[in-house]
RNA sequence: GCUCUCGUAGUUCAAUGGAUAGAAUGCAAGUUUGCGGUACUUGCGAUCUAGGUUCGAUUCCUGGCGAGAGCACCA
C-alpha cells in the first residue's frame, strides 16, 4: 500500500468512515509530503477546538504511522492541519516505478473526437478537438483500458447538398478540379486542394441558394436524393466527396500524430434516429408536433434549455435526431458501455443538454445511456501577434497553423539542429510545433478560449511544451553518460524533488478522473523547474562516487520516466535528443 | 429580452471551501572552470464591485458592472 493510503486509513480510523476529510499534497513542501484537514472539519460537530482535536489525533497518528516507518515527523500548524513528513526510506519507496494505474481496468469506454464535416477543409476548430480528444483518449487508456475512439463526420445535410449542386455545376462547364490524381499515389498537398476547393462549393452553395430560388429548388430535389439515397449522379458525387474527405482526414490526423476513429456517418444513423423519434411522438409522449415539425419542448423549469427541432417540416431528421441515432448505436453496438465521452466545440453545449434530457425521458434503459454520455467541450484557439493573424485570415487551415509554428521553430533553432540530417529535422521540428500547441491548449481547462502566440515565444519558452521536451533530452543524455544499467536509490536523505516526485500517480488519477489536462501539465512544469534547479546547483556524476551516481541517476531516471509518460498523455513525444 | 459560461499581476494561464493566492511571460539585477543557457537565482507586480453563508471564500449564494456563447426547422 502505498503511503497515501495508509495515512488515509489511519485517519480514518480516528475520525469515521463517514467523515469528509481532505488528505493532499501541500502546496508548500514546508507543510509536510501530506496535510489534512480533519480536525478542522471535526472540531465544531465534537464541540472541541481544532487544535485540541489536533493534539489528540497527533498523538495517536504518529505512535501508528511511525510504527509503519511511514513518517518521520508530524506536526500541526496552521489553524489547526496535520502535516506529515515521509520517511526517506519511504520516499525511495514510493519513487521506485510501480505499476501503472489500473482503476478503469476492465471498462469499456467510448470516445468521440475530431469528426470532420464534410465539404469543410481541416480547420482550427478540428485542432482544438483533436488536440482534447486526443488527451481523453490517453488518459483512459493510461488508466488501464483501451477505449474505442469514434468519430462522427457530418455527411448529410441541406448544406451538403448545395455543395454538390456548386459541383455537379462546374462539371457541367469544366471548370471543377480533377480527381482523377487520387486513382494513383498522391500526397496530402494535394488532397487538400481538392478539400479546399469542396469548401468553396460549400460556401458558394450557401450563398446561391440565398438569392436564386431556381437554383435553391433543385438543391432541395438534391437533398432528398442524398436522404433517399436515391440512385443518380446525386449520391455518385456525393459518394466521391465523401470519401476524398476521409482520406484527406485520415492523412491529416496521421501527420498530427493522432488517428482516426472507427467511423459513423451521420447517414448511418439518421434513419434510426428518425424512427426512434417518430416511435416517441404524440400525445403524452417525449416528442410532439408543431408546425409540422417534431420538435421537444422541455419542462419549465428547465429554464436553460429551449424547444429545439428534431425532424424538420420536410421529414428530415435535424442533428438533434441524429445524435439520438448515434447515442442508439454507440450503446447498442459497442457492448456493455460505462461512459461515452465526445468531445465538441463548446457552442454545442446547448444541442447536448436538449438531446441527453430529451433522449432521458424515454425510458429507463434510454435513461441509463443518457446519463453515461458526457459531453467535454473545448474552446477556441485564438491567435495574438500579427505575422500570425495576417497570414491566417478567415477561418485558418490546421496545417496552416501548424506550417506557421514549425516555421517559427526552425527559425528559433536554426543552429542548434544544424547537425541533424532533414529527416530528423523534419521530424523535430514537427514534434516541437505540436508539443507547443497542444501544451498551449492543455494547460487551461478544456472548455475555455486559448490565445496562442507563438511570435511573444511565449510558446517556446519556459511553461511550454518544448521546454518540457528540453528538459526529458536533457535527462536523457545525462543517463547515456552516466552509464549506470539499472541506477537505484542510495541511503540519502532526501531532496525536496524526490519528495515533489513521489506524487506522479497521485497527479495521473486525480487527471484521468477529472479529465482535467491543466493539472497534469501544471505537475510536469513543477516537476522539470524542480529538476533543472536541481541540475543547476548538484553535479550528476562525480568520477569515483559510485554510490552517489547511481542514487542521482536514479533520481533523473525518474524524472525522465514521468516526463515522458505525462508528455505522452498530452499527445506530445519526447524525443532522446533535441 | 431569456439562458449558459467567464471576470485573478501589464499579458497568458493555475489554485476538489483551507495555511503567506501559484507559474510563465514582461521589466530590473545576477549565474560559465559541472555533465545541454530552449537553463538557473533574486526582485517588482493581481482575486471587477456591493452584500450574504462560515471557524475560514478567488472558489458557494444574491444584486450590480463587464466579456463571450446559445436561444425552432444549420451542423
Amino acid at each position: 500500500m502505498n503511503a497515501y493510503d495508509v495515512i488515509k486509513n489511519e485517519i480514518q480510523k480516528l475520525g469515521g468512515e463517514n467523515v469528509s476529510f481532505i488528505l493532499e499534497t501541500p502546496s508548500d513542501i514546508a507543510y509536510g509530503d501530506y496535510a489534512t484537514n480533519v480536525c478542522l472539519v471535526l472540531a465544531k460537530p465534537r464541540g472541541v477546538s481544532p487544535k485540541a482535536l489536533a493534539d489528540e489525533f497527533v498523538a495517536k497518528l504518529e505512535i501508528a504511522l511511525k510504527e509503519k516507518g511511514v513518517i518521520s515527523k508530524i506536526e500541526i500548524a496552521g489553524p489547526g492541519f496535520i502535516n506529515f513528513f515521509l520517511t526517506d526510506e519511504k520516499i525511495r519507496e514510493e519513487n521506485k516505478e510501480k505499476e501503472i494505474s489500473i482503476r478503469l481496468k476492465g471498462k469499456k469506454i467510448l470516445v468521440e473526437h475530431s469528426s470532420p464535416n464534410l465539404f469543410k477543409p481541416f480547420h482550427i476548430g478540428h485542432l482544438m478537438n483533436n488536440i482534447v480528444g486526443e488527451f481523453v483518449t490517453r488518459a483512459v487508456a493510461r488508466g488501464g483500458t483501451q477505449p474505442q475512439v469514434l468519430c462522427f463526420p457530418s455527411d448529410i445535410s441541406f448544406g451538403i447538398a448545395k455543395a454538390i449542386y456548386i459541383w455537379k455545376k462546374d462539371k457541367e462547364e469544366g471548370v471543377s478540379p480533377d480527381i482523377n490524381f487520387l486513382l494513383q499515389d498522391h500526397s496530402l498537398e494535394e488532397e487538400s486542394k481538392i478539400v479546399d476547393y469542396f469548401g468553396t462549393c460549400y460556401v458558394r452553395g450557401v450563398a446561391l441558394a440565398k438569392e436564386n430560388q431556381e437554383a435553391e429548388k433543385e438543391m432541395r430535389q438534391i437533398a432528398k436524393n442524398l436522404y433517399e439515397k436515391n440512385s443518380g449522379e446525386d449520391v455518385e458525387l456525393w459518394h466521391k466527396a465523401r470519401s476524398i474527405n476521409t482520406i484527406y482526414f485520415e492523412n491529416a490526423l496521421e501527420s498530427l500524430g493522432s488517428k482516426m476513429g472507427k467511423v459513423i456517418f451521420e447517414s448511418d444513423v439518421e434513419e434510426i434516429g428518425k424512427e426512434i423519434v417518430l416511435n416517441h411522438t404524440g400525445e403524452g409522449k417525449v416528442f410532439t408536433e408543431s408546425q409540422g415539425a417534431i420538435v421537444y419542448v422541455p419542462d419549465e423549469e428547465r429554464k436553460d434549455i429551449n424547444t429545439s427541432v428534431f425532424i424538420n417540416s420536410e421529414g428530415h431528421p435535424t442533428y438533434e435526431a441524429k445524435d439520438i441515432g448515434l447515442i442508439y448505436k454507440k450503446f447498442t453496438e459497442y457492448g456493455n458501455v460505462d461512459v461515452s465521452y465526445f468531445i465538441t466545440d463548446t457552442e454545442q453545449t446547448h444541442h447536448f443538454k436538449v438531446v441527453l434530457d430529451a433522449t432521458s425521458k424515454i425510458d429507463a434503459t434510454w435513461k441509463s445511456w443518457a446519463d453515461k454520455s458526457i459531453h467535454v467541450p473545448h474552446g477556441r484557439m485564438l491567435f495574438k501577434g500579427a505575422k500570425m493573424s495576417s497570414r491566417l485570415g478567415g477561418v485558418p487551415l490546421a496545417l496552416d497553423v501548424i506550417a506557421a509554428v514549425e516555421e517559427e521553430v526552425r527559425e528559433k533553432s536554426s543552429d542548434k539542429i544544424a547537425h541533424l540530417s532533414d529527416e530528423e529535422k523534419d521530424s523535430l521540428v514537427r514534434d516541437v510545433a505540436l508539443s507547443a500547441l497542444r501544451v498551449a491548449v492543455l494547460r487551461s481547462k478544456p472548455g475555455i478560449n486559448i490565445n496562442f502566440d507563438p511570435e511573444t515565444s511565449l510558446s517556446f519558452e519556459g511553461d511550454s511544451g518544448p521546454y518540457l521536451m528540453y528538459t526529458h533530452a536533457r535527462t536523457s543524455s545525462l543517463l547515456e553518460k552516466g552509464g549506470v544499467e539499472n541506477p537505484e536509490f542510495g541511503n540519502f536523505a532526501a531532496t525536496s524533488l524526490e519528495r515533489e516526485l513521489l506524487h506522479y500517480e497521485e497527479v495521473l488519477t486525480d487527471v484521468i478522473d477529472t479529465l482535467s489536462p491543466q493539472k497534469l501539465v501544471s505537475y510536469l512544469f513543477t516537476i522539470a523547474q524542480s529538476f533543472n534547479s536541481y541540475y543547476a546547483s548538484n553535479q550528476i556524476i562525480v568520477e569515483e562516487d559510485v554510490e552517489g551516481n547511481a542514487h542521482r541517476l536514479a533520481i533523473v531516471r525518474r524524472v525522465k520516466y514521468i516526463l515522458k509518460d505525462g508528455l505522452h498523455v498530452l499527445g506530445c513525444n519526447a524525443p532522446e535528443r533535441m
